[in-house]
DNA sequence: CGAATTTGACCAGA
DNA sequence: TCTGGTCAAATTCG
């Protein structure tokens, strides 16, 4: 366990404005994983942090993007609902029984949609994913020779014209595996809609790439990350990050292994200052859960490692409901139909929700100073 | 100089 | 034999 000190400077985005390197992981979490109380509050903080992301993306996204938005609504109750099933788990009763899906289950809306939803918020429930904003170096719009993977990258773009490499080595290597056979599990992940659309979402961990594939039969080239903690805690965790052919701006990410580090598992949660407050036990602070952390807590160091999805994160939709365990390009397409369905269904239903979001977006009195002033005054968090 | 990316080669499984 | 996954030297950048 390591104790996050409290951190005070800068504006909230700083870590993520400061150019780092790498790209960060969606986290997920299983019941196994389900901790204590910091990591319901870590949760809870994660959904505000999604929250604040859509407020900010709301000028431009409402324009012509409902299945983004509804990709975002969706990820912001999912968390809330982890973090209500978390609470379940941990007060064992002490929390009424509410079923947390019905948060975004559609009321009289058409079976798909409300099909496509449920079967979501399904699998959502089974295995409690927790979907942190993403971002993945990956970058495949044009073709592999033209365009280099560009976030995250420490030299940006890189294009040898010719390799001045060494001939193989004389002995042939050793111990190279494949097909992994741990947990896997694949999501799909909306590009940005804003800004650079070339990027998938951060997801909250920090991965380092080691390869990339022209796939057979698809346009983009597939690409191959490991935790950056590998070296120093044995983390194992890997992912694969294919763009989509028929929808250019969503990515497949498969997930392979699970993280065993800790640094890793840190998606920055930049808590509203009254809920960092609010929360601001010694276990709060202390925990030791891998789960994301205030950045107000955080030393600096630390502070460099977390998520650029401040202003990057999208929420990330899970397509293991399809049976898409394991297996790139299984489920290809099928997501890309879930998020219309969900779309749909956010447009023509109205959601239990939305008391949620009315809360979130309205705390502060109606005037809609709510989310601002829970976040404008977070935005001196960690000066 | 260390860390991260690039990319051709290598390897294993289908 | 083909294809996907991984390795590792070369390269780049901060």
């Amino acid at each position: 366990m390591h104790v996050l000190a409290p951190h005070s400077a800068g504006p909230p985005f700083a870590p993520l404005l400061a150019g780092r390197r790498e790209g960060k992981g969606i986290a997920t979490l299983h019941g196994d994983q389900l901790g204590g109380m910091d990591d319901v509050v870590s949760q809870i903080g994660e959904a505000f942090r999604l929250a604040g992301e859509l407020m900010g993306d709301l000028p431009t996204a409402t324009q012509n993007d409902p299945a983004y938005l509804a990709a975002r609504c969706y990820g912001i109750a999912r968390a809330y609902n982890t973090a209500i099933r978390m609470l379940q788990h941990y007060g064992a009763g002490a929390v009424p029984a509410q079923r947390p899906l019905d948060l975004l289950r559609p009321r009289g809306t058409e079976e798909a949609a409300a099909g496509a939803a449920s079967q979501v918020l399904g699998e959502a429930a089974t295995t409690t994913h927790l979907q942190e904003p993403f971002q993945t170096p990956a970058v495949a719009r044009a073709p592999p020779h033209a365009v280099a993977d560009v976030a995250g990258t420490s030299g940006g773009p890189v294009r040898r014209l010719a390799s001045s490499r060494s001939p193989p080595p004389a002995q042939p290597r050793q111990g190279r595996r494949r097909r992994d056979s741990g947990h896997r599990e694949t999501m799909l992940v909306p590009a940005h809609r804003v800004g650079n659309t070339e990027i998938p979402p951060d997801d909250g961990y920090t991965w380092r790439k080691y390869g990339q594939k022209d796939i057979l039969g698809s346009r983009f080239p597939r690409s191959y990350y490991r935790c950056t903690h590998k070296n120093y805690y044995g983390c194992d965790a890997k992912k694969k990050v294919q763009r989509l052919d028929d929808d250019p701006f969503m990515y497949e990410v498969t997930y392979c292994g699970s993280h065993s580090c800790l640094t890793s598992t840190t998606p920055l949660l930049n808590f509203p200052t009254a809920t960092a407050t609010a929360t601001n036990s010694p276990t709060a602070a202390t925990g030791s859960s891998g789960l994301a952390r205030a950045d107000q807590f955080m030393a600096p160091a630390e502070q460099v490692a977390v998520s650029t999805s401040m202003h990057l994160g999208v929420g990330w939709m899970p397509v293991s409901f399809q049976g898409v365990v394991a297996g790139s390009g299984a489920g290809r397409g099928s997501g890309a139909d879930m998020l219309t369905n969900v779309s749909t269904a956010a447009r023509d239903t109205d959601y239990p929700a939305l008391d949620l979001a009315d809360v979130m977006f309205n705390s502060g009195g109606g005037t809609g100073i709510g989310m601002d002033g829970i976040f404008s005054s977070h935005h001196r968090s960690d000066g």
